[in-house]
DNA sequence: TATAAGTTTTAGCGTCGTCTAATTCGACAC
DNA sequence: GTGTCGAATTAGACGACGCTAAAACTTATA
């Protein structure tokens, strides 16, 4: 297994909860910046390894065996970034570049320290689910992006995507973060959101929006809590 | 700079201080388990960037700039040694193997954060100066291999290779680590050093002698300090 | 149902780090 | 001087990974 295989291994499970699979040649050549040729003939080293399941012009899908390497580095990943967050000091906007690189490079018995020294965490910065030693996929956390909220629903911010770092650190200023609640003041076209937060109230383009899940507050189950305004 | 580059550098490095330079190729590749047609072809590259300076059929020795990349390295490694002894309970003897791959993983913050919650210590588990954030090369710390003591030497356990986990391991139980006085009571025939320490005796064999480097307890230059046993 | 558009794969190439086998070099002994 | 032997380099190959350009396939549309 070398890194490489590794990310693309993340890739796939990761582009099979947010889409389902089979994954496409293409959706990983974007999500990893590598030209499709490129991506094409890693695949099929991954078939050949049975790490996938592949259908040629058709996409592919983890086989058990490489989930299970898929949620390893995973679980890599998230340890890490709560660690660095937590011990070194780190904010949650910074943590992820370094938790890419470092996912690769850590020994189990690295790994089994970290997480006793975290007191095996449920979640990482990012609110993103940890998963557990059994490398089981974690279960479905109820979250929803946050362009599915109507106005007025109070929610809980659940998860923010970790991907991009400008994005991190605008949510971060608009006090935007995983447990804050927030209030659903306008859905504009185009799917601009303005919520209100603390005082103030912030508007998020779409695409930023779109990377931001919520939940429900405490014991609410979908039912809008306050305000009934539609729209 | 690949990571393979930097184990390069690193060696001559080391190299250079044990024997000093030129280093030869076949030194290399015994100390990196490579062959030496790998390694002739790896010191054309560093000679090409000027990272060495070579004279083919005769050895290398390091420039300023590789010098200055050598260091870089090894503070990252000993940083991170000390690190996983302090905070994250790693024996002295668990830390090396560790630290020699995520010596090329990590960032500059990273070093930075690991550096400012250790408060800059200055030597490393096994006892080896640190490079500071300078890099330059750190000054000799006086000690010298236990091989070269005479019988009846009181002396303080200055550094120890971290090059064996298993001769560690055995240095270890035997109560030989950094900062322990132990008394020479006797150097046999191929260079077996007995010495006692805390309670007992302990006998070792030249090869493991001779990567303990010891230190003239407090205050005192050369001159053997108690019993002026010759041999 | 034929064709065009977009996606995917194939072909062919380059770099990096590694190896084995063959050759060349340098130092030392005679 | 010349020969010999060990060390170093050269020659040639290979596996990973990456790319561009060309060909093949799928699918959606006319
Ligand atoms: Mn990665
Ligand atoms: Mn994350
Ligand atoms: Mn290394
Ligand atoms: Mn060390």
């Amino acid at each position: 297994m070398s890194d490489v295989m590794e990310d693309y291994l993340k890739a796939i499970y990761v582009l099979e909860s947010e889409e389902g699979p089979p994954v496409s040649t293409s959706a990983i050549a974007d999500r990893l910046g590598k030209t499709p040729p490129t991506v094409t003939s890693m695949l099929e080293k991954l078939a050949d390894r049975e790490l996938i399941h592949r259908e040629k012009y058709k996409g592919v899908e983890l086989s058990d065996d490489g989930r299970t390497l898929a949620l390893e580095v995973l679980r890599h990943h998230r340890l890490i970034e709560a660690y660095l967050a937590e011990h070194l000091g780190y904010s949650w906007s910074e943590v992820h570049d370094e938790a890419d690189t470092l996912e690769h490079h850590i020994s189990e018995e690295f790994e089994r320290r970290v997480a006793a020294s975290l007191d095996d965490p449920a979640v990482d910065p990012h609110g993103d689910p940890i998963p557990g030693i059994d490398l089981e996929p974690p279960a479905d956390d109820g979250s929803r992006p946050l362009t599915t909220a109507a106005v007025g629903d109070r929610v809980v911010i659940a998860r923010v995507s970790d991907r991009d770092d400008e994005e991190l650190e605008y949510l971060d200023r608009a006090g935007i973060v995983p447990g804050t609640t927030v209030e659903v003041v306008d859905v504009a076209p185009f799917g601009m959101v303005t919520v209100a937060v603390d005082g103030g109230e912030q508007s998020l383009p779409e695409s930023v929006a779109a990377s931001v899940r919520v939940r429900a507050t405490e014991a609410d189950n979908g039912v809008p809590d306050e305000e009934v305004s539609g729209a």
